[in-house]
RNA sequence: GGGCGGUUAGCUCAGCCCGGCUAGAGCGCUCGCCUCACACGCGAGAGGUCACUGGUUCAAGUCCAGUACCGCCCACCA
C-alpha cells in the first residue's frame, strides 16, 4: 500500500478518530462460528451504575483489556461482553435523590407521571411501577456515559454483547436459575431474625456487613433478686430492658452459679426473666453476666436459639419502638409510653432517664468506642428483625457443601495467587446462608406466589411458581399458573411474593447472562465455562464467591478457569496532605488531559494485584512513550517502501534482530502468565534502547544507498512492526495509527509477533551490545567537555578481547558515523575506550 | 483478636519464588547539547546503612524467626 506517513504526527484526535474506525469495522466484534478452543471468554465485571465512575474502576479494565488484546492477537477469539449492574439499592437511592421521589407501592400506577426537571421537595411518594421506571429512564442516561467512557479508554468490547443486570434477559436468567435452586431445595424460605436497615427497611446479608466504630457508653444497670440483692449486667442498650428474657453467664462462672436456675426482675419494668447458663458468655466482658435481648445482637439470636426463649421485640422494620404497649409490659405501660415511637437512640436517652430515677443505674454510664455493625450503604446502625425471607445454601450449615465450595477455591486459578486465601476464609467463616431476599422495588421479583387456604391463611411452605415460557415474571402484577388475576389476596386464591432478590443473585450469574444460558445454547457451549474473571479484591466475598455457588449447583463446574484480581486504587492525597489540588480525579478528565494511551499506560505499568497510587506522573511518561511511537515511525517508514526481510546483511542488524526475538518471548511468556506489566516493562525497555543506541548507530547507514543501507531499512521496519504490535495492547490508539500508516488491516487484528518470523534474520547480538558499549562511552567524553554530539573525534582507541575487536570492526563504519571519528585504532586487552575530541572551532 | 499484602534513591516502583560481580528504572534534581524522527527531544551525572532485630550461609534486599509502622479483609455490638 502507499505509505501515508504525517509530517508532524501528533496524539490529538486519535481517540474519537480510531473509536469511530473500530465501530464502523466491527474490528472487537466477536466471531460466533469460532469453536470452544479458539475463544477466550472473559467473564466482565459490570460496573454498577449509580453515578459517575472511579478511577479505580479505570485501572482494573484496562488491564484486562490489555490482557484481551494479546490473546485477540494471539489468536483467540475474543468474547469480551459488557454488562451494566443497574439493579438494587444504590439506584434506588439516586433515583430517590435525582428526582426527589419515594416508593410507595400502595398506591396505584400514575400513566401520566413525568420525571421532573427538578427534584420535588418534599419528596413525592409514587407507585412502584412509576419507580421502576423511573430507575431504567435514569439508568439508560448513566449507561450511555458509561459506555463513552469505556470507549475513550479503548476497551476492546464487544458493543453488541451487553446486558443490564434488571433487563428482561437477565431477569429471565435469574429466575430461571432461582427456580432451579428452589426445585433442587438450594433455596429456601424461612421465618427468622435477620440484620435490619431501617432506612432501607429491608434486610441485609452478611457479605454486605461492615462494622463502624462509633461512640457509646456502658450502663452498669441492676437487675433485683429474689432474695432481695441485685446482679448488675453491662450493656451499651440500655433501651432494650424491655425486650430482656434472660440474663446469661459463663456456667463455669461461680459468681453466678448460685443464680442458674433462678429468675431476676428487669429493672424499671419489673419483668420477672430467667438467669441462664451458656459457653459463649465471657466472664472478662463486663460483669461476665449479660442480658439477653430479642434481639441486641447476633450474639441475642444464638442465645435466643439454642436455650429456646420467647421472642419479646419491639422494634418494628422502621426502627422506632412499636407504640402499642407490649402484653408482657401491661403492667408498667406508663413506663413502655416513654419508649414508644422512639428511634434506638432516642429510646436510650429515656430509658437511661428512667435507671436514673429509679436508681437502678448503678454509675454513669462510662463512654466507649466500639464497633457497631452497619449496611456498607446504610447511615444507621442495623437492627435486628424478625421476618420471613429466602436463602440460599452456601455451605454454612452443610460441612459437604462447605467441603466442595472450598475445593473449588482450591481448583480455581488466582492471579495473583495469594488472593486464594481470601475465599478460603470468607468460606470457612460463613457464618449463616446466603439471605437474597430484599424488602425493596427495582431488582429482580422472586417469582413466587403463596396460595391462600379457604380459610384466608397464606401457605408459605407450599409456594406456586411460574412456568418457563413466562420468564420473566412479576408476580406482584401478574396471576401465577391456573389462577386469575381476580383472585390475588383471596381466600382460596394466591398472594404474589413482594420481595425482590439482592442484587448478587443475579450478578452472580453474569457467565450465564452474557454466555445467553437460557435462550442461545449453541453460543453457551461455544463460551461457558470462562476463561477469565477479571474482578476488585473486595468483592471475591460476594461476586467470585456467588458466582462459583451457582455454577457449582447449575452446571457443577468452576464458571471460569482463572481468576485475576486487581489491586486496590490509593488516594494520592492520603500521602500528600499538604498538597490539596482541590480537583475530584475522574477518568474523563484524565483521559482528556493525558490521552487514553497514557492513561492506559499508567494502568498497565502496575503489577497484577498491587496496590497502586493514583500518579499521574507515570501517565506522562505513558505519554512520553506513546509519542516516542509516533516520531519512530515516522523517522523508519521515511525510507524505502517495504524492503525484503533477506535484505538484511549487516551484522549489527542481525544482532539487533535477535535481541528483539528475545524481547518477545520474554514479553509473550508473561503475558500467557497474566502479568501484562512485565510485558509492557519487557517491551519499553527494549524500545528505548531501540531508538537511544540501535536507531542512532544506524542513522548514517540508513540515509545512504546500497546493499548496507537497504539492510538497515529492512531491519528498522522489521523491528518496527514488531514493536507496533508489542505496544497495541497497551497503547491501542498510537499504535492503530501509526500502524496504519504503511499497513492496511487493524494492528489489533494483527498476528501477536513471534520469534519464529524473526527466526531466520538474528544473529550474535553481542555485535550491538559492544558497538553500544563504544558510543556511550564516546558520549560520555562529549559530555563531560560540555560539547554536542556532534562534535568531532579526532582519534578512537578500543582495546579488548580478540572475539570483541572482531564483532565491533564489524560494524565500524556505522561506528565512525555516530561517533565522528576518522577511525578506530585496536588493541588487545580490557576493554577499554579512549577518545580524543578534535579542537572546537 | 485473626488473616493477607506492603515497607528498596526526594517521589512512583522493579528486583525477592530459584541467595552470588560496585542494588536497578522512570520522574524530579544537577550539568550540558537546537545531533537532517522527536526540544512533547538527546547526552552525562549526583542520589540508597534495601523498616528494624536476630538467625541460617563462604555469601542475605533476596531464605527463616520475631518486632514496628502503613493498607486491606475478617471477627459475637455485654
Amino acid at each position: 500500500m502507499v505509505r501515508r506517513v504525517p509530517e508532524n504526527p501528533s496524539l490529538e484526535g486519535l481517540e474519537q478518530k480510531w473509536d469511530a474506525v473500530w465501530e464502523r469495522d466491527g474490528t472487537y466484534r466477536f466471531d460466533r462460528t469460532k469453536t470452544r478452543d479458539e475463544i477466550f471468554a472473559i467473564d466482565t465485571p459490570p460496573p454498577t451504575v449509580s453515578g459517575s465512575l472511579h478511577m479505580g474502576s479505570a485501572f482494573g479494565y484496562v488491564q484486562t483489556d490489555a490482557h484481551a488484546r494479546y490473546r485477540r492477537m494471539s489468536g483467540r477469539e475474543v468474547f469480551y461482553p459488557m454488562g451494566w449492574d443497574d439493579n438494587g439499592l444504590p439506584t434506588e437511592r439516586r433515583v430517590q435523590n435525582y428526582y426527589g421521589v419515594r416508593c410507595d407501592p400502595s398506591l396505584p400506577y400514575d400513566p401520566d407521571f413525568t420525571p421532573p426537571d427538578e427534584p420535588f421537595d418534599p419528596p413525592k411518594s409514587i407507585s412502584r411501577q412509576n419507580f421502576i421506571e423511573l430507575c431504567h429512564h435514569l439508568t439508560e442516561e448513566d449507561e450511555k456515559q458509561f459506555e463513552q467512557t469505556w470507549r475513550a479508554l479503548g476497551l476492546s468490547v464487544d458493543w453488541t454483547q451487553t446486558y443490564a443486570t434488571i433487563d428482561d434477559h437477565s431477569r429471565r436468567t435469574s429466575q430461571k436459575a432461582f427456580l432451579a435452586n428452589l426445585a433442587r431445595g438450594e433455596a429456601y424460605s424461612a421465618e427468622a431474625p435477620v440484620l435490619w436497615d431501617i432506612d432501607f427497611r429491608s434486610a441485609v446479608a452478611q457479605a454486605e456487613l461492615e462494622d463502624r466504630e462509633r461512640q457509646g457508653a456502658t450502663h452498669r444497670i441492676a437487675f433485683a433478686r429474689t432474695d432481695g440483692g441485685d446482679v448488675v449486667i453491662e450493656t451499651t442498650r440500655p433501651e432494650l430492658i424491655c425486650s430482656c428474657v434472660a440474663l446469661v453467664a459463663h456456667p463455669d462462672d461461680e459468681r453466678y452459679a448460685d443464680l442458674f436456675g433462678q429468675t431476676v426482675r428487669t429493672p424499671v419494668f419489673g419483668v420477672e426473666v430467667p438467669v441462664v447458663a451458656h459457653h459463649l458468655a465471657e466472664p472478662d466482658k463486663g460483669t461476665g453476666i449479660a442480658m439477653i435481648c430479642t434481639f441486641g445482637d447476633l450474639n441475642d439470636v444464638t442465645w435466643w436459639r439454642e436455650l429456646q426463649l420467647p421472642t419479646r421485640a419491639v422494634i418494628q422494620p422502621d426502627g422506632r419502638f412499636q407504640t402499642e404497649t407490649p402484653e408482657w409490659l401491661s403492667h408498667a405501660a406508663d413506663a413502655y409510653a416513654r419508649l414508644a415511637g422512639l428511634f434506638s437512640n432516642q429510646a436510650r436517652k429515656e430509658m437511661v432517664e428512667m435507671l436514673t430515677e429509679s436508681g437502678e443505674l448503678k454509675e454513669e454510664p462510662k463512654p466507649i468506642t466500639h464497633p457497631v455493625k452497619f449496611y456498607e450503604k446504610g447511615e444507621r446502625p442495623l437492627e435486628i428483625v424478625t421476618s420471613r425471607q429466602w436463602y440460599i445454601r452456601n455451605g454454612a450449615r452443610d460441612e459437604e457443601l462447605k467441603k466442595e465450595l472450598l475445593a473449588r477455591g482450591d481448583e480455581l486459578h488466582w492471579v495473583p495467587d495469594f488472593m486464594a486465601v481470601r475465599y478460603k476464609h470468607w468460606v470457612d467463616g460463613l457464618t449463616g446462608d446466603w439471605l437474597i431476599s430484599r424488602q425493596r422495588f427495582f431488582g429482580v421479583p422472586i417469582p413466587i406466589w403463596y396460595p391462600i387456604g379457604d380459610d384466608g391463611v397464606v401457605d408459605y411452605d407450599n409456594p406456586l411458581t411460574p412456568d418457563e415460557d413466562q420468564l420473566p415474571v412479576d408476580p406482584t402484577s401478574q396471576p401465577p399458573p391456573g389462577y386469575d388475576e381476580s383472585m390475588r389476596g383471596k381466600p382460596g386464591g394466591f398472594v404474589g411474593e413482594a420481595d425482590i432478590m439482592d442484587t448478587w443473585a443475579t450478578s452472580s450469574l453474569t457467565p450465564q447472562i452474557a454466555g445467553h444460558w437460557v435462550d442461545d445454547p449453541d453460543l453457551w457451549e461455544r463460551v461457558f465455562p470462562m476463561d477469565i474473571r477479571p474482578q476488585g479484591p473486595e468483592i471475591i466475598r460476594t461476586w467470585l464467591f456467588s458466582t462459583v455457588v451457582r455454577s457449582h449447583y447449575e452446571h457443577g463446574i468452576l464458571p471460569w478457569h482463572t481468576t485475576t484480581i486487581n489491586g486496590w486504587i490509593l488516594d494520592p492525597d492520603r500521602k500528600k496532605m499538604s498538597k490539596s489540588r482541590g480537583n475530584v480525579i475522574t477518568p474523563q478528565g484524565t483521559i482528556q488531559e493525558f490521552g487514553p494511551d497514557a492513561v492506559r499506560y499508567w494502568a498497565c505499568h502496575a503489577r497484577p494485584g498491587v496496590d497502586t497510587a493514583l500518579d499521574t506522573g507515570v501517565m506522562r511518561i505513558g505519554r512520553r512513550l506513546a509519542i516516542k511511537v509516533l516520531n519512530a515511525s515516522r523517522f523508519v517508514l521515511g525510507f524505502a517502501d517495504d524492503v525484503d526481510p533477506s535484505a538484511v546483511s549487516e551484522p549489527v542488524d542481525r544482532a539487533m534482530l535477535a535481541g528483539l526475538a528475545d524481547v518477545v518471548e520474554a514479553a509473550t511468556t508473561s503475558f500467557e502468565a497474566f502479568d501484562y506489566s512485565r510485558a509492557l516493562e519487557i517491551a519499553e525497555q527494549s524500545f528505548w534502547e531501540w531508538t537511544d543506541d540501535y536507531v542512532e548507530l544506524v542513522k548514517g547507514r540508513a540515509y545512504g544507498v546500497g546493499d548496507a543501507a537497504r539492510s538497515a531499512h529492512a531491519a528498522l521496519q522489521l523491528a518496527l512492526g514488531v514493536y507496533q504490535r508489542l505496544f497495541a495492547p497497551f497503547l491501542p490508539f498510537v499504535t492503530e495509527e501509526v500502524w496504519s500508516w504503511w499497513r492496511d488491516g487493524s494492528v489489533h487484528r494483527q498476528p501477536w509477533p513471534s520469534v519464529t518470523e524473526l527466526g531466520g534474520l538474528t544473529g550474535d547480538v553481542s555485535v550491538l551490545t559492544d558497538a553500544t558499549q563504544v558510543l556511550a562511552e564516546v558520549r560520555r567524553v562529549k559530555s563531560e567537555a560540555k560539547v554536542s554530539m556532534r562534535a568531532e573525534v579526532s582519534e578512537l582507541e578500543i582495546s579488548a578481547d580478540p572475539g570483541a575487536i572482531e564483532r565491533i570492526r564489524s560494524v565500524e563504519a556505522d561506528l565512525l558515523e555516530a561517533t565522528r571519528a576518522p577511525g578506530i585504532t585496536y588493541s588487545e586487552g580490557e576493554f577499554a575506550v579512549r577518545a580524543v575530541l578534535a579542537p572546537q572551532v
